[in-house]
DNA sequence: ATGGTAGCGCTGCTA
């Protein structure tokens, strides 16, 4: 069994301990992290290797920031896309590597903030050029998870009500089609495959109470080729590392491959 | 009720 896990942290060095915690009870094989807001220099990859987990992180400051933690083995291939340099001057949004057999992806899409900002086009761009950068990173027949932050809820039912999300960002059709043209390369959400209920979240706003609310969306995944995904026997999100002391607003999930 | 919270890092930006 292999336990592919990936998690929006919100700041690593704020949840440093419930990282720990959770690799602890969960025991991810591979973790892949979003928005570790660090830069390479001070990833503590001596801590995590004291919990038995290699790992690639790639990060320049306070912004983005995404990592790989693999304990069954990680050859890292990429930081950043294979048009980008990895060394500052674009943001850090992509690491890749394999572990174990596997070719893993951690992605930070951007947020697009508003249908009409432009960081919506930027959004949609980098949808493209993740698609792109998948033909080169590997061939679909081949063992590959993709799993990271979308800001996109590819359904009506991965939103809490979406009578009230007319005009907003991570529903809108563009949004949801560049997440199917990324799926389209050979790719399936594992998660929806083993768990159909609607209402399923992965993040939920800070703000408002809306966890207790039960007004979160669903837009972390870990995307699998055909034969991973022939695999995926279980998978599920983790509400409780959304609850306690200093959470994150993402939960993570993980799916369990035979 | 056009707010609210969290993190970073220093005043406002990002989400």
């Amino acid at each position: 069994m292999t336990r592919v896990a990936t998690w929006n942290v919100n700041s690593l060095r704020a949840r440093i301990d419930r990282v720990d915690e959770w690799l602890g009870y969960a025991k991810p094989d591979i973790l892949c992290m979003q928005e570790t807001k660090m830069p390479d220099g001070i990833f503590p990859y001596d801590h995590f290797s004291e919990l038995g987990y290699e790992a690639i992180h790639y990060g320049h400051n306070q912004w983005n920031g995404v990592a790989i933690l693999s304990r069954v083995g990680l050859e890292p291939i990429k930081r950043g896309f294979f048009d980008e340099d990895g060394d500052g001057s674009s943001e850090a949004r992509s690491v890749w590597a394999e572990c174990g057999g596997i070719k893993v992806g951690s992605v930070y899409v951007p947020n697009g903030r508003a249908l009409d900002d432009p960081h919506m086009d930027y959004k949609l761009q980098w949808l493209t050029r993740l698609k792109e950068h998948l033909g080169k990173f590997a061939d679909p027949t081949e063992n590959v998870v993709v799993c990271g932050d979308f800001n996109v809820a590819p359904a009506d039912e991965d939103v809490w009500d979406i009578s009230k999300m007319d005009g907003m960002t991570h529903v809108s059709e563009p949004e949801r089609s560049a997440f199917r043209s990324v799926c389209d390369w050979g790719l399936t959400d594992s998660f929806r495959e083993l768990n159909k209920s609607p209402g399923l979240f992965t993040w939920w706003d800070f703000r408002g109470g809306s966890f207790h609310k039960h007004e979160g969306m669903r837009i972390d995944f870990v995307l699998a080729s055909n034969p991973m995904s022939e695999r995926a026997y279980f998978a599920t999100v983790d509400r409780n590392a959304r609850k306690g002391t200093k959470p994150s607003d993402h939960a993570p999930l993980f799916v369990d491959f035979g």
